[in-house]
DNA sequence: TGTACATCAGTGAACGCGCGTTCACTGATGTAC
DNA sequence: TGTACATCAGTGAACGCGCGTTCACTGATGTAC
């Protein structure tokens, strides 16, 4: 009985074919419920039914295949801000949506958060100093500390915001959400029901955007 | 030769007399350089020089040291936030002082800073919902929750801050203090350059408290 | 169209590691009489 | 003041565990001629 059919993963072929995809996809399962130190390379090989020495003919360590998996939470997280931001008819709209989507998914998806933080890039190299010529919010950079650059440009734009406190405005937003996100979703803010986080949540999500236009 | 010789940890009596505090003092340090992971039973005995199964007469498993050590974590970073309140005149002085002790000691101190996170108390069970009475601040609640709540009684008393918008101002300067503090230590703000994360540090803490003063 | 052969993607058994935890035990201490 | 004995705080060897990683290997694939 091969190590395929003992799991219940039939493979057809000796090559699998897709295994670097699908061992990614098996580390974002184990990632789920328990956050990266749940991504264990051996469970994720035995998930798709390989052995474990295949893992390193598409990882060099174990360490890769967990950046690999946190990239792909990265995305999901993008994916669940653009939908939260759906139906956005300003730039404040939109800045709205990417605060109340970073915390929607680390309070639904707290795994696949906890991975995520891992991908997320260096924010000061992302932040132009001065934007002189902010771009218009394109679908370019899915990434939520884009989707934040991209909003926060859109408030330059419409003359909400002055372009030299951008930088600030990304920080005061970034950790605001983050903190609350973290506090709520494993800190001393989780023993709360659910319906008095959301309400927190909106609430400070709306603040903190109030707080990005007044230029305070 | 003794294990106690061999660690070069000499141990005149039989009885150590202290091993609960100084399995926990050797936990801290454990911890102050990569945090809850760096909290190892067996390390710490040896640390000690006494033998491994010694720990089981003070601590029922690992988890129980790791809270002993979470808790004495915390004790510390209000020692932190404490000595960054010196010299306020005013609630609003030491409302700073909570924010900036707070980021200071992540920065600085953040093994220290993951292991105390686990033992912050419950937020929303601390908070009165509306607090008829605000206590002046006192020294007695010496933990970084408490002192922010004092913090905040104290404009409440000043007449700076509604009664009934506390708890919504303690979860935002929470939340900004602490995702600015994960986001410098161990996220996308840990690249910069420890001045320019100063430099963010103060004016994020400033509009911080600014925005509650304004009761937004 | 068929065959030789390099290349690639897997196998499966084994390794060492250090951990948390448990075993039956022994040395030190303090209290009753 | 001395002795018996319960109690407490340690010992040290061992266990099983599951991990990441490495070994020498074999089965499948594709390309040159």
């Amino acid at each position: 009985m091969s190590v395929a059919s003992r799991t219940g993963l039939e493979r057809s072929t000796y090559h699998h074919g897709a295994l670097r995809e699908a061992l990614v996809r098996a580390g974002l399962d184990l990632a789920r419920h328990s956050g990266v130190e749940a991504i264990v390379l051996r469970e994720a090989t035995r998930r798709v039914g390989v052995s474990a020495r295949a893992a390193y003919r598409h990882f060099t360590d174990r360490d890769a295949l967990v950046h690999a998996v946190a990239q792909e939470a990265l995305a999901e997280m993008a994916t669940w801000m653009a939908r939260s931001q759906r139906g956005a008819r300003s730039a404040t709209d939109l800045l709205r949506g990417v605060g109340e989507g970073y915390i929607a998914f680390a309070l639904d998806e707290p795994g696949w958060f906890d991975v995520a933080v891992l991908a997320m890039p260096d924010m000061l190299s992302a932040t132009p100093d001065v934007p002189n010529a902010p771009d218009v919010p394109t679908a370019l950079d899915r990434s939520p500390c884009g989707m934040l650059l991209a909003a926060l440009a859109g408030l330059v734009q419409e003359g909400a915001l002055a372009p030299e406190r951008l930088p600030e405005a990304a920080v005061t937003c970034w950790a605001g959400v983050h903190g609350f996100a973290v506090l709520a979703s494993r800190g001393p803010l989780s023993g709360a029901p659910r319906a008095v986080i959301d309400d927190y949540a909106r609430r400070h999500v709306r603040s903190l955007v109030a707080a990005v236009i007044s230029g305070r």
